[in-house]
DNA sequence: GTCTATACTTTGATAGAC
DNA sequence: GTCTATCAAAGTATAGAC
């Protein structure tokens, strides 16, 4: 059994990346959940706010661990990056185009409206600019160059994101997939 | 003097952009626009979604406009790109990390919750990509080439402004923009 | 066209019985 | 820990006087 704390994280999980978080009613996550409407201020006494930033945290955990996954299959970097953008437009074609980056929807929505749960979301993509920035750095890229790279194929996923969910298509995660690719071939080879 | 109504689509440009479409009430929209509540719906008799697609559209259009604008100063594509960019760091910078893309929170929100809105913020976006691709097919890149490379410099730009406004930094946009100008050198030299 | 008052619903949150 | 009842506030929308 899954306990009840975790599906309300689920629920929560799946709901704020596909609404976002005004959008989405702690009412509506309890349901989804199949937890009564008491047990989510046990759980989370905080509220939707302490709610919120718990499941940014711990979603943003989660999808840095599918690209290690990803990466440690992989026989180089531009394939794992190939790999995810491929993996990322399939998610979103079976989800009927809901599923895409966990963390996005909620970021813009409370980067000029709540400072704490904008905290949590800027941590997160500092861990994922991090630890892609160390992975090409581990592939032998400089420093400086490796950190450019991390944000631009970041940039890239993100904003592939949002044309691909608002115009139902894969088109824009395939073309920027493929722009990704060809940016770290190109930072590779000028490798001693 | 500015019109109520045209108030009323400054004002609910500003939040949406902001705080996103579900963020937004309309009795906010009237304060700010110093209307009275009445007169927004006597403006936009479908409501709040009425008045959501609306002002995407419009503010899409005037977006857009703001590109071409830039794009007819520049000597070349690869200098409008790093002063288009530049721009939007600007932008960022002096509001404080408020305002970015004027569609993409509302778009991502609607995406998988109101058909309607997801339509516009579409539209939108295709008009976006359309113009790019025949700006840099006027320039004399292939028309695959140039439609990849529309999408690859859009989505930096989309990406650059989620991770700039969550960390309340410039340089996501500084490097998507190093990247994206690179990009646009990539695709001129290989021309007759 | 402007403005106020109000109806109705949903929201986040709390209290308390079990 | 579970579950229900309830609150005050905010949400969208409507009616109608002026």
């Amino acid at each position: 059994m899954a306990g009840t704390r975790q599906r309300i994280m689920d629920s929560s999980a799946e709901l704020f990346r596909r609404q976002g978080y005004a959008g989405t009613g702690i009412k509506q996550i309890a349901a989804m959940a199949s937890a009564p409407f008491g047990s989510l201020y046990h759980f989370f006494p905080g509220g939707k706010e302490q709610l919120g930033q718990e499941v940014i945290r711990w979603s943003g955990d989660l999808y840095l661990q599918l690209f290690v996954m990803i990466a440690l299959q992989a026989p180089d970097p531009a394939t794992a990056i190939g790999d995810f953008f491929a993996g990322a437009a399939e998610t979103l074609r079976e989800t009927d185009y809901a599923d895409a980056c966990p963390i996005a929807t909620v970021a813009l929505e409370v980067a000029s409206t709540n400072e704490p749960m904008r905290e949590a979301t800027a941590d997160v993509f500092a861990s994922w600019i991090d630890a892609a920035s160390a992975y090409f750095a581990a592939a032998g890229i400089a420093e400086d160059a490796a950190r450019e790279l991390a944000f631009s194929i970041l940039c890239l996923l993100e904003g592939a994101f949002i044309f691909s969910r608002a115009m139902r298509s894969t088109e824009p995660l395939e073309l920027a997939g493929a722009s990704a690719v060809a940016a770290v071939r190109s930072a590779m080879v000028s490798l001693p």
